[in-house]
DNA sequence: TATTGTTATACTCTATAACTATA
DNA sequence: TATAGTTATAGAGTATAACAATA
């Protein structure tokens, strides 16, 4: 049992230090321009890097509930950051677009950010940094499945949410 | 200009996995009990770890403003989990203790929690489960001056809170 | 006057549920 | 009937500012 305990006190602490992962983005959350908040930030950032997107998709991307991207999306068309365009194969769907002053906006926030990371990071190995960005990619992919991006099918293994409390 | 660059996609990015480690905090405060939310949970972990400790102490380790480490502490005790003793050294402040009713509350929350991180990462080599805890520490330790982690003492650089906002 | 701690207030993020419109 | 998306509502977390008590 001294192996399985051992196991435990290590998943303890990770819980620990992904908890105050928290913290560090607060930080970084307050470096964000006044009209510009995380939320639809995370928009502008994801549709800049997958290319324009289906709302449903981008709400996986984002790891949210559908209420959320929906309503971040739309702080970002009203200051002209994203268009939703018709989408020619289905019509209950939208096709999400960067437009020019999003991408500008989106550059402005990405460089703070990236000058508070290079300030803070900037003598860690290159190495460490990717391993990091890795690892962290790979803890949310197991994570992943907890939110049902399409709707949860009975045969599914999602029943995980009965835990039997 | 070529390696800036590729710097800045590295830290680009690694913005974004941290963002994302919010989904899977958020995952893991669902599987709390409806009685002990993810602040006052925090609390205890915390208390647990260090012993008895006074409130700007605690607020240094949650990495929050006092007044959040003030209202989660209320809500802790006032579920008979922690305990605010006077301190005999300084009559303004006080000390939090947690009581046997808190440890007992504390080892449940954690033992869902780390159930759950074990179902999940339970495949994953060892090595990259405390590779992925260090970094997150180290990542937290440069962070972490946003909230001095040491006692602030009188002559501590403590003027970072004047933000002339 | 400076510090510890609390409370009042406001804002963001999030999820659940109810709804519209297409398929 | 099922799916894509929106909106209304409610709850937690957080920070700022104003306040009380003690040093």
């Amino acid at each position: 049992m001294a192996l399985a305990t051992a196991r435990s006190a290590a998943y303890g602490e990770l819980v620990r230090q992904l908890n105050a992962v928290g913290a560090v983005n607060r930080g970084l959350a307050r470096l964000l321009p006044a009209d510009c908040p995380a939320g639809p930030a995370a928009v502008l950032h994801v549709l800049s890097r997958e290319g324009p997107l289906r709302t449903t998709r981008l709400t996986e991307l984002l790891a949210v509930d559908a209420s959320v991207t929906s309503r971040h999306v739309s702080q970002a068309t009203a200051r002209g950051w994203v268009v939703r365009l018709p989408d020619p194969d289905d019509g209950r769907s939208r096709v999400l677009r960067l437009t020019p002053s999003g991408e500008a906006r989106l550059a402005e926030v990405r460089d703070r950010c990236v000058a508070a990371v290079a300030h803070r990071l900037g003598h860690w190995p290159e190495d460490d940094v990717t391993r990091l960005t890795t690892l962290l990619a790979r803890l949310r992919a197991e994570f992943g499945d907890h939110r049902p991006a399409r709707a949860a099918q009975p045969g599914d293994r999602e029943q995980e949410r009965t835990t039997h409390a």
